[in-house]
DNA sequence: TTGAAAGCGATACCAC
DNA sequence: GTGGTATCGCTTTCAA
């Protein structure tokens, strides 16, 4: 009777066994073939081929004492326009070959201990989307480094990456004061996020410092969710004792919501009023097409994870901040007179 | 002059030396403190607080041959409803200490080292969510154990877990019938994943097995996209002989776009037109509040983790089939006369 | 209750 | 060009 339990996953000293030679020579086989005999080589890969063996990336990571894995910290996993970042995280990531670990950030506490593991998995990098203020990461060794989007953390002292927002609404208030509106209000979310807060920050200075135009507080609501209460959003609006011609939301999404409450009550879009959104979510998902500004995710990506695996890029802190762009749609045109 | 470099991370060892005690004895403390005196625990782990000493899990996951980890592999990151789900499982994961891998498959070669990948790291589980026919997990080691989710494998001799589609439709189609409906459309999309062809064959069967309908091929139309096409949906059946006086959609996404055009031309919903989606995105997501057809994803989450994590029934291949509920909101109407 | 030592599986240094 | 061997950091018998 043999004692054999028959294993499950082959090590590279059975492969060296079967090869007839050292694990070490598999290894460089593997690692650097160019240091092999050709006739080793062919050897050692019949076998690893017809035992289809594949190396312990545990045991490879034990030793590199590092995981290879960038993680993302994302608080809102049901965010449009952070999946589509994600996955141009995740294509970047697969084509360098690392690991990409997504998140999924509920509270403060959810994030420590995600931040722990991050640590105990000698994480290269962690990718923060987003998030209220916090102070959590002060103590984060450096060999992780730290590239946050949309979120303003501690200190500024790791690197960063936003879009333009007061470009986007530069361009925007341009492109509604060129069609002739001087109403224009702004739908921002009750959660203030920071890239929302900072757009509401653009567009209050704009109004008045660029455009000359009054700034009303009336014109400035906070709403508390995105499609559904688009309706409540031009009701607010339209039952001012001036109504505006125009509406920049917050996002996209919001803007979807108030166009499809606009319809509801009739109004003809944009005759009656025009509506702007921000992200740029993807050219294909509105209709009629949304006048909207796009933020460059594949850029954003790029971005953050270069301030992570570019060995030059991530031995400093950077601040990069995208250009972001006009897409004008069917959602806007000249004012009410 | 010190030769010492100031290390990173603390070791074991290190723990061990300040508090004048063995590895063992730190690692007894960690993982069975009850096999511990309370004197020695109290000060080993006072100096595990002064050093915030986070154990190393590259090592122990090579200890353990496991890296506990569950992947994910999506072939669709931007399907709000996968989102919802990838959402449900990160929160499951991180409850019972496992790490969420999420896996963008864009094709084969992709999905192959992905495979390999979770091999190396030892895998729990994968989790394949939509995607086309495959056999590329014909010779995964029996360890891993493998779901799927709206997919079609080489054999069913994995585990698999699916939303009552049939009973859906049929909720669909008796809500319709009842409200005076007799020509009811399905739009379904090109693309044809597996959940949608299902749903389209049981729309197919049940309209002239159940209700006495008859099967209008003109009444079955596929579409390429989601909301942008819309209007090229409500075009298509409207400019048909004899149109339909509800539409059954394939997805929520796609009822919106069908809602939106619909309202563009000017169809009042649901007096002129019955729209329904499938999914049940959010309860929140849409508005007017789509009428459709939710699949809980809790629900599904729970049966796609369990059938990895929970021993009892990883142990065999289950088949889980998840019942679906109609939502009714206000998309759907009598029929037009 | 505690400590010493072997090993998880791959790598890289150092001889040959 | 190839093979022996210590090593990564932790866990876990086995002795004391």
């Amino acid at each position: 009777m043999s004692n054999e339990k028959p294993k499950e996953y082959l090590g590279i000293r059975e492969i060296a066994k079967l090869a007839h030679v050292s694990p070490s020579t598999v290894s460089r086989v593997i690692n650097s073939p160019e240091r092999t005999s050709e006739e080793v080589r062919n050897q050692v890969n019949a076998v690893i081929k017809k035992y289809h063996y594949i190396p312990n990336q545990l045991a490879k990571n034990l030793f590199s004492k590092s995981s290879n894995a960038i993680a993302v910290f994302i608080h809102d996993m049901t965010n449009a326009y952070f999946m589509l970042l994600l996955k141009e995280l995740s294509r970047l990531a697969f084509e360098q070959k690392y690991t990409l670990l997504t998140c999924n950030i509920n509270n403060s506490q959810v994030e420590q201990e995600y931040l722990d593991y991050c640590q105990s998995i000698r994480t290269k990098g962690i990718i923060v989307v987003d998030g209220p203020f916090t102070d959590l990461y002060k103590h984060t060794p450096p060999s992780i480094k730290l590239v946050s989007f949309d979120r303003v953390m501690d200190s500024w002292n790791h690197s960063s990456v936003t879009a333009n927002q007061l470009q986007g609404i530069d361009l925007v208030l341009e492109h509604l004061v060129g069609l002739g509106h001087r109403k224009i209000a702004y739908a921002a979310d009750k959660w203030k996020s920071y890239g929302a807060n900072t757009r509401k920050h653009a567009y209050q200075q704009l109004i008045g410092w660029k455009y000359n135009l009054p700034y009303r507080e009336d014109y400035v609501g906070y709403f508390e969710c995105a499609i559904p209460c688009g309706l409540d959003i031009v009701n607010y609006y339209m039952s001012l004792p001036d109504p505006p011609t125009a509406i920049l939301c917050t996002n996209d999404t919001m803007a979807i919501g108030v166009l499809m409450g606009a319809q509801h009550l009739g109004l003809k879009v944009p005759e009656d009023l025009s509506i702007v959104g921000f992200d740029g979510l993807n050219e294909n998902f509105s209709f009629p097409k949304l006048t909207t500004v796009k933020q460059d995710y594949h850029q954003i990506a790029r971005h953050l994870f270069d301030n992570i695996v570019d060995p030059v890029k991530a031995a400093q802190v950077h601040h990069d901040v995208v250009d972001v762009s006009l897409s004008i749609g069917q959602t806007t045109g000249p004012a009410k007179r």
